[in-house]
This record gives structure tokens, C-alpha cells and sequence, in this order.
DNA sequence: ATATTTCACCGGCATATGCGACTTTATTCG
DNA sequence: CGAATAAAGTCGCATATGCCGGTGAAATAT
């Protein structure tokens, strides 16, 4: 009884982000081409020095990355003389990321690049539209929507008694 | 002169789609772990399927996908047998990509652990919301926003003479 | 202080994706 | 028709990512 079962969006949310992700990869790999370095690589390269020589670890973390997938991610940029990896003193089993001269220097080459890109960018999608879009991403990214992931059950059904109050799966946009 | 120029917001949009398609990816990866697919595995399949034997070529588009990353993608799935290869009776060249018997059966039986996935997704993520966020990948996607993108040129100062009319660089959803 | 558990990372294996060079077929042009 | 060009794939090489099974080092429990 009550609604007809529409059989679901017949898109795939996953398949729909990873389109989104090829097609805009290959617009910012290609404005990024001069400098040599993906666009991965880049935004890679920009989140060390934002984070000031984090450990693996913890850069893994900040990239939403499988510990072990960030360590062949950053051997070509260790190969070729951008960052370095030492281990850190206190814990020794700890090694931290660090931009070398060169790493720096390529950060801010590729800066200059980047910009172009986010700028045709929100220049073509919109920039307040963009400002959302990167927020929502975020969330997806957050644990916090990982955990509410996992907790949604079939519950889907409208609850009557409103024990802790309105819409209890959505997550709240807490970022 | 004007509105200070704010230096540009410091996440990369790139960056923050990648991020969430990892996390996405996990969410989804784990889900249909039992079937022995991946997530990107069983869109494949799905596509194919929904496309009915489609050449290579034209699967790829519709992916936005690399064609030989699609032919690297595919022998996994040729291997198993879940798909064949069949050079098409008109033109020599073109490849059809067909699912077996056993890729059919297996699309379906990912398609139980998917929808459990998009469940659960549309449940955290709020479906309405869901259904945006697919459209604005989708135009993300297009060729259309490719186009957008390269034409948008460094003439972002609001112009005065409205030749063609308001907004002119936005992408307007054409989806 | 020792045994146990936990943490951080490495290495191997496998898929996901792209690029450029090369091969085979079609198409198009003169 | 024959040469030039375009189209569809393949192959090798390189990065992007993940999982699993070690290894060594820190933190905890006994």
C-alpha cells in the first residue's frame, strides 16, 4: 500500500562521480601539462605543504587515501626530487612528507596553472554553484557521511514518534 | 579598482571530487564485495547492458572514458567471462562488447547488492538531494561543460553590453 | 620487564585510467 | 582506382588506488 515502489534512480550516484571525476581530470591534467604534473600530483604536492610535513598518515587521512596507495602515489614524486620522506624523531615509525627546493618551487609553478583551471572552472559552472558543489563533496568525503552510510537501515519508513526530532538519516551538513 | 580580489577559494574542486569518489568508492567497493565486483566493475556491466552490446568506441563515450583505459578495463571481465568481444559484420574495426550468460546473471546479482548500496546512499545522503547532485555530475560530465570550460577565457569582468543576453559563460543546465 | 596488542609503513598483486605509437579498416579525394 | 586521411582498437609505459600479508617500533597489560 501507499506509494508505487519507483524502482530507484536507474543511475548510479558512484558511476556518476566517477564520470564527473574522468571528464574534469582530464580539463585540469591538461591545463596542469606544462608544469609536468598531474593534477592528482598537484593537489598531492599542495596538501604537504599545507600540512607542513605531515606523516604519511595523516596525509592519508586529509586525502581520504589508503595508507599504502598514498606510498606508490608519492614515489614518483620522491623519485623525481619533489618531497622527501623522514622518518620522524619522536616516533620512529612515523615518516614525514616534506617538499624539497625543488618540491616548493613546483608547488608554486603549478599554482599559477591551477588557478587557470579552478578559475575556468567556476568560471563555466558557476562560482557560487561551485562553492556549494565543493561542500557537498566534502561531506561525502566526511566520516561523519560514512558513518550515517552505515547506519542507514531499510528504516526508510517515516517515523510517527519523533523521538529525537525530524529527518533522523540525512545527514546534517555538518561541515 | 573594485572588489578585492579574494585569492580564489583554496580548495581545488578537482581535489574534492576525487576525495569523495574514493570514500564513494569504499562505500560502494564494500557493498558489493559478495558478488566479487567491483563497483566500477558492475557499472561496466550495467552499461553494457543497458547500452545492448555496444562497440567499444561507443561505451567508452558514454563512460567519458579513455578508450584503451576502457580496453585495459575490460580484460579483467573478458577473462572471468563475464563479457566477449565480437568485431562487428559491418566494420571490421569496431569491437562489440557483449555480456555472456554469465555476465547477464551476474549483473543481476550485483544489481541486488547495488541497490542496497544506492539505498543506503540516498538514505544518508537525502534523495532529493541525491537526484541534484547526479544532475550536476551529469552536466560535470558532459561535453557541453567541456565546451564551457574551454571558452571560458579570462573575460569574467561583467560586461555592460548585454549582446547575447544575461549569464554568459555559466553553463546553463541543459541536462 | 616481558608478552601482547597496536601502529606506521613496505612490497607484491590487481584493478583503474591515460597517453602515444602502431596496425588494420574504412572513407575520401584527385 | 590509388594515395591520403580518418576511424577503431591494441600494446607498452606510467600513474592512481586498494587489499593483504609482513616487519619493526611504540604502547599496554600482566
Amino acid at each position: 500500500m501507499g506509494k508505487t515502489p519507483v524502482p530507484l534512480p536507474l543511475t548510479c550516484n558512484n558511476d556518476a562521480l566517477r564520470k564527473a571525476t574522468r571528464r574534469l581530470g582530464q580539463l585540469f591534467d591538461d591545463i596542469l601539462q606544462p608544469s609536468g604534473l598531474r593534477a592528482t600530483q598537484s593537489g598531492l604536492l599542495r596538501h604537504i605543504k599545507q600540512l607542513n610535513g605531515p606523516t604519511m598518515t595523516q596525509l592519508a587521512d586529509e586525502l581520504v587515501m589508503d595508507l599504502s596507495a598514498l606510498g606508490h602515489t608519492l614515489k614518483p614524486l620522491a623519485r623525481d626530487g619533489y618531497i622527501t620522506l623522514t622518518p620522524d624523531a619522536r616516533d620512529r615509525r612515523a615518516k614525514r612528507v616534506k617538499l624539497t627546493a625543488s618540491g616548493e618551487a613546483k608547488v608554486a609553478e603549478t599554482e599559477l596553472l591551477w588557478r587557470i583551471a579552478q578559475t575556468r572552472f567556476e568560471a563555466a559552472f558557476g562560482q557560487r554553484k561551485a562553492e556549494k558543489f565543493r561542500k557537498t563533496l566534502a561531506l561525502l568525503a566526511s566520516s561523519d557521511f560514512t558513518e550515517a552510510f552505515h547506519t542507514a537501515t531499510k528504516i526508510n519508513r517515516k517515523r510517527h514518534a519523533p523521538g529525537s526530532g525530524g529527518k533522523a538519516e540525512t545527514v546534517k551538513t555538518s561541515i
